[in-house]
DNA sequence: GCCGTCAAAATTTTCGAAAATACGCTTGGT
DNA sequence: ACCAAGCGTATTTTCGAAAATTTTGACGGC
């Protein structure tokens, strides 16, 4: 047995894995639709039909199909029964219930990589913060634009600091929930009108978790998916009232 | 928008609803092969060859592959990139670790259930647990064989206490951890040598529901998950010795 | 005798077109 | 003028075969 693909987000595939990557058809189609719908630039409820999606991707519907299903069971795609998939619609009362559900997973999985993690995930950890924090420091202050290399980055160094947890399981749910709410995050801030004001949260969330105190990480773990989603629901509501809601 | 098909385990779709279901061949195969699986007619590890599978359920390449794309997301098929798919393997770890989630999301959904709940859902507990108690009450001692209806029957019972809950990520999850759960409980079944002994388990789980009592609830649900799977586990290590781990 | 190489066979993956279904529009009736 | 039914079009879903890749087995060199 080699290596068994894992359900979502293994992070990133580097493009070369010893003698040269094997990619699939399907497999590159869903991750290009993932990542479309992720930066928002395929808006929610948006129809996905086959004949255009197609031509874009460049694939056959069955291909198409297959990674459009893939999407469905990650959320970031509905099918409506012999009516086609279209892109998953958005509300608020999902942003709150991914929300909280991402505050008992996260804490979770962050308890068990403090209490598992060896020096290679500490070593990780600074590695992508420092990645991280370099882009986040940069970052152009402009509203309305997604920053694809801010995004890995902020993920990377998510990823890193539960990367220790043993548990599968709760790191596959937790990885569908980070995505998920990625999107909204992106739709917000293509929708901002503000600039972001920044923050030291994920520095002293990495400082918590280097020096094992499993408490104050969970607190401040909690503290920012919630501001988070704060920030992305008065964002997404005051573009709402532009709108007319039609995101 | 009419019904947007949801990831997983709908309890059950009615062969009618109103003017004739509108089936798809790739769901029925999906739901087929899903229900293969869950009984433990096709073993963890066996290989799924196209061909085989494929003349087996009456359709093409295609939409056995959707099939089998949408089992991988939900962990009971394994898919190695290129080399076809795979009945997802087990291992007492991997037991462990849902079983460890389960304890976590369960009680989460059922205390959301207790307090959002209605009389149409304490009426779908009681029909569902009446429905349960008269097969489990019935229910062959013999070992060995897997009760098609006692596993709808509980699935449905179980579905019943938390159908209130208003997460639908919970719910979502939840659903495909007792979904694995099931099959790791139907490889123990079809191995086990002794007899079943019954309890009084969901009778005191539904009491202490129906009460609204919260805190009863969780430690009966917590206790049910927990012992249930010792006892799986006992019976698949039992098994394992004889098998030389063939499972 | 063992290892690496090459070709045949088996298997999976992908395609492009056919079949099935839903949608929209016109038409005919009341 | 309004509704229903029927028909043509748009769209999705499914198929069966072609293409790509892995596996197997045999051969020849070291």
């Amino acid at each position: 047995m080699t290596s068994i693909e894992t359900v979502s987000a293994d992070g990133e595939n580097k493009p070369e894995n010893g003698a040269g990557t094997k990619s699939t058809v399907a497999g590159d189609a869903y991750r290009k639709l993932r990542a479309l719908i992720l930066q928002g630039a395929l808006l929610p409820g948006q129809k996905l039909k086959f004949e255009a999606t197609q031509q874009e991707l460049g694939l056959s519907a069955s291909s198409l199909r297959e990674a459009l299903t893939r999407l469905v069971s990650e959320g970031l795609v509905a099918s409506a029964q012999r009516r086609g998939f279209s892109v998953a619609p958005v509300s608020i009362e999902e942003l709150e219930d991914i929300t909280r559900l991402r505050n008992i997973l996260e804490p979770l999985a962050l308890r068990d990589a403090i209490e598992h993690g060896d020096d290679a995930w500490e070593a990780q950890i600074l590695a992508t913060y420092h990645r991280f924090s370099k882009i986040d420091a940069v970052q152009g202050d402009a509203p309305g634009i997604v920053d694809e290399q801010w995004s890995h980055w902020h993920r990377a160094f998510h990823e890193a600091l539960v990367a220790a947890c043993p548990s599968r399981k709760t790191m596959q749910f937790r990885s569908v929930l980070f995505e998920q709410s990625e999107r909204y995050r992106a739709l917000s801030v293509a929708r901002r009108t503000q600039p972001r004001k920044k923050s030291d949260e994920h520095r002293r969330l990495m400082e918590a978790v280097l020096s094992r105190d499993g408490d104050a990480a969970e607190a401040l773990m909690i503290r920012h998916v919630t501001m988070t989603t704060e920030f992305v629901i008065q964002a997404l509501a005051a573009a709402q009232q532009d709108d007319g809601g039609r995101i």
